[in-house]
RNA sequence: GCGCCCGUAGCUCAAUGGAUAGAGCGUUGCCCUCCGAAGGCAAAGGCUACUGGUUCGAGCCCAGUCGGGCGCACCA
């Protein structure tokens, strides 16, 4: 089998443990300790390994002979062996806002997670396509169009002629049409006659739709865009109904008797879908390594836990553990009046994702002056050509989605199951992740009334009780803005400008990814503004100094290009590595030589906080050693000191800028 | 009622079933005639909510209890 490596709780431990002696001790039925004692000799002599301790009960503590470590360096560093494109396809889908207001802190969390997660699915070589899906036909773009028309009397020519941040004007009008609505019952009826001229695509009504949903999408876009997120595809839901993607799903949902006609009970006349032990886990994706992905989907055999054994024959616990068998439940797919459930809209969205439905959008180029990459759209109309083959069809799929819809992402599993097989189900991922609310301090800094006992405030986009995204970087940016005028007076400001806007990406990015996913944030403004201590802005200040450093030694008349080389062809690095200052140094060696172990895992268990945690380690490995005023580069006491200086220098900038750019993070010129 | 998530330092969070439970913030001391102090060093701070169990070993697994949150619609 596999053996399992663990790192040991101090360095000087060891660089790596292995607690193999344990398992043996099981099989064996000998003591660990003595084991252990009788492998450690044997694992001495293997290449690579100065020597090998027994600790603890039984632990094996390896500790690596850093001179041949170094003989890897060049590949680990700075051309990482980024394992080979991948066969099959991956899907993220992400964001996801309805298109009727301005995108706020809980959408943000969203974007960040999924966009950082396609990161790193690329950096594992996988074919990532992001996709935006766009619900341009629900209710609360309705609810909008309400409130232009009824409240506001306004034209189609009227609203064009709105000015300024349209999404946050729709904000407003949105909450107002809400106050409107309680105030007489029958106003409701309102909101099903728009949407159903938005459904039908019809007359004035869903012009105006369309082009609201359009002009907030690329607000949305324009807002993500600031925090480096993109995509790859739009997908509109007035698209999916018009290229009749349910009239087919229902059809192979009938075919496969997924779905039953119900002739009583309370779903009488209705479609359902059976959810029971057949179709579906019951267990939640989310924190459950049982349903994680098998190892040919994602991470290559990379589980280290040989196999399962919660040892056959003996009991568990209190007893052994039976399969929760839950009462079968229904779920409502068709309506009895006809009409289609969101969530069997979603199985047949979903189908179409997994290249298992039998039909495929048209697309069309979606222009788009604030995105670098090139973005497409699904359309109705007619489809530009060049389109790369969206509908293809992955072969996993990552619906990055709150936690709050768990149930219906369940449910469209299920769908999945019965119609594509198990494969196709286990393919259907729900990156899930909790809320964020506010903090007590924000949210009476913000003019809410706080209830004083709970310690924070829900938000919730419909009651208004957030923060806006723009809000929320321009909050960053002014702070990051002040902060380099009180350090640099003499910046320029078309520089700071720059600079502050990379250190608000930065500290934003890195606090929505610092939490694991099932984590509710409380956001606090105090906190989230923090550049100090474990932030994005920790990560990009120990880069800007890194790379200072080398400006500063090139300002003084020296070469760093020689000084590389001098370090690489006399080999200075690895007799460096023993003196007393090469073992300071060693901690960051070591952080840095397992990024590549780093993302597999972030990946593999699908939870993009391990990098963070990562990235901090290596930053902090980094500041621990050139704190040390002994260890200066400019006033090195020799020229063999300076060229190992300066590599390791060079090395840490090369490597935490690849490892910042793997959480979207950006690294400013100067801080 | 059923299901899921959470409970770890004053606060915010870590910890593939492994060693003395770790970080950041805050607090208290130090360190810029030293390549940027958005930094470094150090100290104080813990019955991992509680009770049992499984295991050589439990913050983690199992059963239960108590708190907190969220889901369980012919809403989208």
């Amino acid at each position: 089998g596999e053996i399992l490596v663990q790192t040991t709780p101090k360095l000087d431990l060891g660089d790596m443990a292995l607690p193999l002696a344990f398992e043996l001790a099981k099989k064996i039925g000998r003591k660990p300790r003595e084991i252990a004692q009788e492998l450690a000799p044997k694992l001495a002599v293997v290449e690579g390994i100065a020597r090998a301790d027994v600790a603890g009960g039984g632990f094996i503590n390896l500790f690596l002979d850093r001179s041949a470590f170094t003989k890897h360096l060049s590949t680990f560093v700075t051309t990482r062996p980024a394992p080979g494109p991948r066969d099959g396809r991956v899907i993220v889908e992400h964001t996801s806002i309805n298109p009727n207001k301005a995108a706020h802190i809980g959408h943000v969390r969203n974007s960040i997670l999924g966009d950082t997660f396609v990161r790193l699915l690329r950096a594992r070589g996988y074919n990532v396509l992001t996709q935006n899906y766009i619900d341009d036909t629900g209710v609360q773009v309705a609810d909008v169009i309400v409130g232009f028309e009824t409240i506001e009397n306004k034209s189609l020519a009227e609203v064009r002629a709105v000015e300024g941040h349209f999404d946050y004007y729709c904000w407003d009008l949105y909450a107002q049409v809400f106050e409107w609505y309680g105030e007489d019952k029958e106003r409701k009826a309102l909101q099903a006659k728009a949407l159903h001229a938005i459904e039908k695509h019809e007359g004035p009504t869903a012009e105006l739709g369309e082009y609201v949903a359009a002009r907030i999408v690329r607000a949305h876009i324009a807002t993500m865009a600031r925090l480096n997120i993109g995509y790859d595809l739009l997908v509109r839901e007035s698209d999916i109904l018009r290229q009749h993607f349910w009239a087919k799903a229902f059809d192979l949902l009938k075919e496969t008797k997924a779905i039953e006609f119900q002739t009583e009970g309370k779903a009488n006349g209705c479609w359902v879908l059976r959810m029971d032990r057949g179709n579906t886990d019951r267990s939640d994706s989310e924190s459950s390594p049982q349903t994680a992905p098998p190892a040919d989907l994602l991470g290559e055999g990379a589980s280290t836990k040989d196999a399962t054994d919660p040892k056959p024959g003996s009991p568990r616990g209190g007893g052994a553990v039976a399969p929760r068998i839950q009462d079968d439940e229904n779920k409502i797919i068709v309506r009895s009046n006809g009409t289609v459930t969101y969530t069997g809209k979603d199985i047949a969205y979903q189908l179409w994702k997994l290249g298992k439905l039998g039909l495929d959008f048209r697309y069309r180029r979606h222009e788009d002056s604030t995105v670098a990459r090139p973005l497409w759209s699904s359309t109705s109309g007619d489809a530009d050509p060049g389109a790369p083959p969206f509908g293809a069809g992955a072969s996993l799929v990552f619906n990055v989605i709150d936690v709050g819809q768990s149930y219906p992402q369940r449910v469209v599993k299920a769908g999945v199951a019965a119609v594509a097989g198990p494969e196709a189900a286990e393919g259907t991922r729900h990156l899930g992740y909790e809320k964020v609310v506010l903090s007590k301090a924000t949210a009476k800094e913000l003019g809410y009334e706080v209830d004083e006992d709970g310690g924070s405030v829900k938000v919730s986009g419909r009651r208004g009780l957030v923060v806006k995204a723009d809000d929320l970087i321009e909050a960053l940016k002014a702070k990051a803005s002040s902060e380099i005028a009180t350090r640099d007076p003499e910046r320029s400001q078309a520089d700071r400008e720059k600079a502050a806007h990379d250190i608000a990406v930065g500290a934003l990015r890195y606090f929505m990814l610092r939490f694991s996913r099932n984590r509710i944030i409380t956001f606090d403004m105090e906190e989230a503004l923090a550049f100090t201590g474990e932030t994005g802005p920790y990560i990009q200040n120990s880069v800007v100094r890194a790379r200072s450093i080398l400006a500063k030694i090139s300002a003084e008349g020296h070469d760093v290009a020689a000084l590389l080389k001098r370090a690489h062809d006399q080999g200075l690095l690895s007799t460096w590595l023993a003196t007393p200052e090469g073992s300071s140094a060693w901690s960051l060696f070591l952080a840095m030589a397992r990024t590549e172990e780093a993302i597999e895992t972030a990946v593999r268990t699908e939870e993009p906080s391990v990098m963070t945690r990562h990235a901090f380690q290596i930053a902090q490995a980094f500041h621990g050693y050139y704190q040390n005023p002994a260890h200066t580069v400019l006033r090195a006491e020799n020229e063999d000191l300076r060229s190992v200086r300066v590599l390791v220098v060079d090395l840490f900038v090369k490597h935490m800028t690849d490892v910042a750019s793997h959480l979207g993070i950006p690294i400013p010129d100067r801080m």
